[in-house]
DNA sequence: TACTATCTACTAAACTATTAGTAGATGTCG
DNA sequence: CGACATCTACTAATAGTTTAGTAGATAGTA
């Protein structure tokens, strides 16, 4: 599945993620910009007209919540990435995370161990 | 520096990464989807307007190249996806192109290649 | 030299993104 | 019950994106 976020969406996507099925004013709370009421309500309506989020019915209001797996949303995000700005190519892109100066040891050292991880996997 | 490109700007500075400075015509040529020329000046004058691209008098036209590393727009627009999507981690935009399905043996073997070069670099 | 092709600059239309206000419905509390 | 708060739906203004047309300059060609 396709999945395109602006940034603005993103955000909102996030919350929904990490917090769960929320109503309009906990979004809101939850979203590092200070936004008016009616913008966060208007950015979860345009959500749900793409199909990303979807709402019950809570009392007098919505309780909204993502309809799509934040996983898909990467995943969408990543391969839009890779063909816009590295050819197509997983690997490229991975060059350049990778040659980023500012790694540490130790994160090198995780990602080695995923890497190791996900080798294994390939070995049946 | 921030760069941010939008789809069919990322389309245009590809091109001209790729083919080095290049006159409308050609960038129009090099292009995959059938644009106007004038369409294609248009979106280098705005490039150029941003900063991203340059050009120089060719005859009566003018010859546009890439003003700004490919390489920093890759890193710019990769911070940029991480922030929105992946909370700011490397390493969770890492594990997400990991353990995706699509990626062949080889494709691993060069990925944990490049990795253990670069933590070669770590230990001086 | 006059015709034609090519090129830039300007204009513009359609669409999306972002933000927020207003109106009207509904529910709560004193 | 009535005032007040809260909520959705609708409207709208502004800015950015994408595409392309028109006008006018310029240079090559018959």
């Amino acid at each position: 599945m396709k999945i395109s976020l602006t940034d603005r969406e993103a955000d909102v996507m996030q919350v929904l993620w990490e917090h769960g099925p929320s109503v309009v004013a906990e979004v809101r709370e939850r979203l590092s910009d200070q936004l008016a009421y009616t913008t966060v309500l208007t950015v979860l309506r345009t959500l749900e007209a793409k199909g990303y989020v979807a709402h019950d019915e809570q009392g007098r209001g919505h309780r909204y919540f993502a309809s799509v797996k934040q996983q898909v949303a990467r995943k969408s995000a990543l391969l839009h990435l890779t063909n816009k700005l590295f050819k197509g190519s997983t690997e490229l892109l991975f060059s350049q995370l990778v040659s980023d100066q500012k790694l540490t040891p130790d994160q090198l050292k995780r990602m080695r161990k995923l890497l190791a991880e996900r080798s294994d996997e390939e070995k049946p």
